[in-house]
DNA sequence: GCCAACGTTGGC
DNA sequence: GCCAACGTTGGC
């Protein structure tokens, strides 16, 4: 049982997007990064738990709770010829691109990046460190259960 | 829109 | 295998 942070575009899936989805499930195509793959591919379990993160947008930040649905599987975007996410060298027989599905578990008050750079103990959360731009990654447990209460306590002052 | 950071590509 | 050039990410 591990824990991720997962990076979605608002534009392009958002909280409110996922929870419309069947079964509130998305799969997590597109992923063009190595490291993100591997993790993807080679660590994640269903039922990991994942913090669903609003990237390159407005308000970036943590919008939700969300769980890994499946084991990885071929991104089916990497055959599609003429889509954004398209891979020539990929083929049916030897797939280059695997994803995840994303389960919803619960839409949050949105704990923005400004507050998590703001809170101590979370130092070393991957996402606030400099330079940082992978999509994917994991998550400490101890920093999980820090925004778990954060998250909980934001929601008891509502 | 800027630009720092960093991943990928491809010539050599 | 090196590394310059180029592309992408994503906060600001």
């Amino acid at each position: 049982m591990r824990y991720w942070l997962m990076k979605s575009e608002p534009s392009d899936v958002s909280i409110d997007d996922l929870a419309t989805l069947p079964n509130q499930t998305v799969d997590w195509y597109g992923v063009r990064n190595y490291q993100a793959r591997n993790f993807m591919r080679d660590q994640m379990q269903v039922g990991d738990g994942v913090l669903f993160y609003h990237s390159n947008c407005e308000n970036p930040g943590i919008a939700g709770i969300a769980v890994v649905n499946s084991t990885a599987y071929p991104d089916r975007l990497q055959f599609v010829k003429g889509n954004k996410y398209f891979d020539p060298k990929s083929s049916l027989e030897t797939p280059r691109w695997f994803n995840v599905d994303v389960k919803l578990v619960r839409k949050t008050k949105l704990l923005s990046l400004k507050e998590m750079r703001n809170t101590p103990g979370l130092e070393n959360l991957r996402i606030l460190q400099r330079g940082n731009r992978l999509s994917i990654t994991p998550v400490d447990p101890r920093d999980w259960e820090l925004i778990m209460k954060i998250l909980e306590s934001n929601e008891s002052f509502q």
